[in-house]
DNA sequence: CTGGCTCACTGGACTAGCCTCTTAGACAGT
DNA sequence: ACTGTCTAAGAGGCTAGTCCAGTGAGCCAG
């Protein structure tokens, strides 16, 4: 047979012994109740009660400290985060992640931050940018086409034209989250020209420098987007 | 000599192999040009380059996973992630912290929108949550003290009452940027009766379930707390 | 040309063992 | 009695070697 699996939506499973290791141990902290700041039992006993061996566990373990929920002490052993919430949310996440309106509501704070940031900061070469971006959605619009790659273009401009770092890893974090969420499929406007509209008016605030009005018209952006959304 | 290195503030960074093994694996990535789709080479021949052993290797791949930035698969191998972002999102982080700026910019641009979300949808219990901890920080102000523990769980009251999860994951990144980036220390207001203060204003708004009000406590608060981390 | 088989290669997991670090408690010296 | 030092038990860190289980290219018979 060819990719079968490959292709599915659902992936037959993975069947990673280190991520039931994970699952078992997260319930192992909250049927113990464990606090912030306790010792998970040692390695070796650990491997035995779960019947697996030490190097596994330690698999494990690297997964969890890297999930931010255990702190792993040479000579000391595996101490519980004074975050378990963080534990509990990325289960959560894991479980359901039908949370669009949360995705769309933290994309919406981030976005219009960024356009008053980028109508404050905006280089011409940013600027530059921007217009291209609004180029290349006009084209495929003209062509028939949604437009979606334009629009990925300009809402990567404005993050750019932001100069946040710190911000831009953020947004890069909820884009990966709407693609695993498979959410980029809703992201289709009933009136691509409406969008095209929309997005001009962002651009033009931008190039005004007025951060007031970006931030607004990005707000009216993506409440028009979210509802179309939110229509299917 | 004894433990000249426990007792400094810095910690003197544990010597996890894999961690290195995580950074080295990146850069390679890196100067390999290797794209989205491409392989890594195998683990036995990888694990002898980087002179550590497979057992080493293999936590240090489950950390790459888990980071997003690798899909390892049984008999084929480690296939770059569809978004390398992450890797240079996670290596950037890691080199220039320098950013406090834009650090604090983030911070502010969350938790103003999660105050006026918590106006909007706290419960009575997030209620007793905010004022449990302004009474922990009163209490540790008090007696001397600085009162951070208190903010903190301020903070995270604020945060649970705001009920988004994407939002508060997007919090715990940031709380982490600013431990990683030493923070922790400059938040220390020269008049912790002050930062009190504008707490229970903040506290007022969300109780009044007042969203504008609440988003502008915050940012007054935060405005007031970054001044003074300027000030040093 | 097609189907099935084989085999080399990849990751998955385990075992056994040795190293370093941490810490509590015994044992000196004051 | 108090205090500082030393020691040993137990914790995690890492390695080497071995075997098991998918994957896929290539061979070969039908």
């Amino acid at each position: 047979m060819e990719k079968t699996a490959r292709l599915g939506l659902e992936r037959v499973a993975r069947p990673r012994l280190y991520e039931q290791l994970v699952e078992q141990i997260l319930a192992y902290i909250e049927s113990a109740q464990l606090k912030p700041g306790d010792l998970l039992p040692a390695e070796r006993d650990l491997a035995e009660r779960l019947g697996v061996s030490r190097a596994t566990l330690a698999q494990a373990l690297v997964a969890l400290e890297v999930l931010g929920v255990i702190d792993v002490q040479h000579g000391t052993g595996a101490v519980l985060a004074r975050r378990p919430s963080v534990a509990s949310v990325v289960k959560g996440l894991r479980e359901h992640q039908s949370r669009l309106p949360e995705i769309v509501e933290a994309r919406s704070t981030l976005e219009v931050k960024l356009a008053a940031l980028a109508a404050e900061r905006r280089t011409d070469q940013d600027l530059a940018a921007i217009d291209n971006a609004l180029d290349v959605m006009a084209q495929e619009i003209g062509d028939g086409d949604r437009g979606t790659h334009g629009d990925e273009l300009f809402h990567q401009a404005i993050t750019g034209a932001a100069h946040s770092s710190v911000l831009a890893q953020l947004m890069a974090f909820i884009a990966e989250m709407i693609l695993e969420t498979r959410m980029e499929s809703l992201g289709q406007p009933g009136r691509p020209e409406q969008s095209l509209a929309s997005h001009r008016k962002i651009a033009a605030a931008v190039r005004a420098q007025d951060p007031a009005a970006a931030a607004d018209a990005m707000l009216a952006h993506i409440e028009l987007v979210s509802d179309v959304e939110l229509l299917r």
